[in-house]
DNA sequence: GTGAAAGCGCTAACAA
DNA sequence: TTGTTAGCGCTTTCAC
């Protein structure tokens, strides 16, 4: 692999005009630069990134740690982070949790070890003590999606007790007053907060939650398909059912499926997230939505913001949650 | 920042010694490595991957290159990747071209000069030049989904022919004759391949195409939805449509509903790539399956043997293709 | 306008 | 059994 010094040595200069040119650094002479380029481009020369990131303690590399690849909500949200952040230059380090927290703790470590610039977290831990909180105080963090308690940090999250306040709201403007919820896990905020997005409604309008209806999933499809299999198949059954995730949302509709439950003839449903393919489904799914891409991209903006040092007090963006009204949910049946 | 040297101040022991406790590279004695251990949980000491890249000359880094991180089968194929390469200490640097060149280039010389220990490649450069083919040529790459000709690598594809193929014998073998098609460009491998399974089916069963119905898309959504918007007011119908990706096949099922055109009924559609949402389309999607998650774990196994130079002659995996029967395609209509 | 050389944090050959 | 020290390839201060 040929080095800078090569490229000094071939041309007849030191490596610090050298690098001078190539990083235009410091004037360096008409001639002296022609040549310098002239024999980087014959050699070939690639400059050792990894070599500049030790003397400039900067990897131009950010980190984003998300628990599901394959959900589209966060291929959207890496998608809006990347496209905010690679025009500058920054490179995305990828990092799959799968919601179990040993990954977690062992790609925060390789993150922090391989010195990334920032990172971009959606944790899997619930409740207060992340085991790495001090570490991830002392470098720019980004918290997204699911919110840490004692993290220092920049933060961007939807508006899940808003969403969710929505979607129940839609379903009783329908009629419904027999409504069941799949929600997520309470230690984790996103869970949290759409199921008290829920109660808020309810009390509103002054329903009361029937225990039998209201399920706690683990935001993945296999427990969405399981809990409304078991909510379909109660003597009661609700008219309409509310599910906090897309993923748990296709569980659940293939529970329907199943069963050969008639949506929204015998029962409504409304999820969270939209998809490219809602509008596909039979029939078309209504939903609340909350950007992903928005909370990417701004996420990957206020990380750089922070990585670059442009800004001081820590700052938290809300992006909105908006109902998709489409066929799933319609008035109950007399 | 805590530096290794820090510690063997602390310690009072060389640097050579806490290198060696903390890599187990050489015998230290029991209360010499005690006291390294207490010292560097007491100072929080997280080793510094860069310098230990820039000495060992590995960076524990795989570079993957995809053209669109929202569509299903490249999250599948990424996930599969890193489960192969993770839990031996890799971690993936995920770059999205969304299908441009330029972007393709950028990432790659951003990997190259990064020194990633590998690159797994689905490129969306059409034709024989590839403008990096030399630089590509001196690293591990693993060529995926997308053939590279001139270079010499490992490589992991799908069974396109073949699956192509079975698609259209499928729908021969339920009575369809007016087949329509609509193929990705033919520069890239994966769009040409399939479309000469579809020829060497046609050719089989003695049809002759209809060149009004044999479309080339971009493998992008809007471009499906064009052109089966097209095929599907022509005066002459078919009575059948192959789709050559998830995509395209998207954007078709959305003009088939915008025109209210009845599937299998009207025209009977086969798609290629499966999906978590396939089953519940309406009605659910016959596609040729190609699993991407096979394709990456095997890419993520077989780069990493070459890395670690566990072998010596270039391989190449061919993952087969498998019809996946539903109910978006019968019978032609009388 | 250019060069010498220190140093980023680590590994490992060579010495002791 | 442990320490000294020369790099890895680059940037940048200080000198000329």
């Amino acid at each position: 692999m040929v080095t800078i010094k090569d490229i000094a040595k071939s041309v007849g200069v030191s490596t610090a005009t050298v690098s001078h040119v190539i990083n235009e650094t410091r004037f360096v002479s008409e001639p002296l630069r022609i040549k310098v380029n002239a024999i980087i481009e014959e050699l070939g020369y690639q400059p050792n990134r990894i070599a500049r990131s030790l003397v400039m303690q900067k990897t131009h590399t950010i980190g984003v740690i998300i628990s599901d690849i394959q959900n589209p909500f966060y291929t959207a949200l890496v998608r809006g982070l990347e496209d905010a952040t690679s025009p500058l230059g920054y490179n995305v380090m990828l990092c799959n949790t799968d919601e179990d927290t040993d990954k977690e703790i062992g790609y925060l470590k390789a993150l922090l070890e391989k010195r990334v610039d920032g990172i971009a977290l959606a944790t899997c831990f619930q409740g207060d003590e992340h085991p790495l909180i001090s570490q991830l105080n002392q470098v720019p963090v980004i918290t997204i999606v699911r919110k840490m308690t004692r993290l220092k940090s920049d933060a961007v999250f939807a508006d899940n007790i808003g969403g969710a306040y929505e979607a129940i709201e839609h379903l009783v403007s329908l009629g419904h007053r027999r409504i069941s919820v799949i929600s997520g896990p309470s230690g984790i905020s996103s869970g949290g907060e759409r199921l008290e997005g829920v109660l808020k409604a309810f009390v509103k309008h002054e329903i009361n939650p029937n225990e039998a209806w209201m399920r706690t999933g683990d935001f993945k499809r296999e427990s969405g398909y399981v809990l409304a299999k078991s909510i379909l198949s109660l003597k009661e059954r609700p008219t309409a059912l509310f599910v906090s995730n897309n993923q748990m949302t296709l569980g659940a509709l293939k529970a329907f499926r199943e069963l050969d439950v008639k949506i929204p003839k015998d029962v409504s449903i409304v999820g969270l997230d939209d998809t490219d393919w809602s509008i596909l489904l039979d029939p078309p799914l209504t939903v609340i939505y909350q950007s992903p891409y928005d909370m990417g991209n701004n996420a990957g903006r206020m990380l750089l913001q922070r990585v670059l040092k442009k800004r001081k007090r820590f700052k938290t963006k809300i992006i909105p949650a908006e109902l998709i009204q489409r066929q799933s949910s319609g008035p109950p049946r007399r």
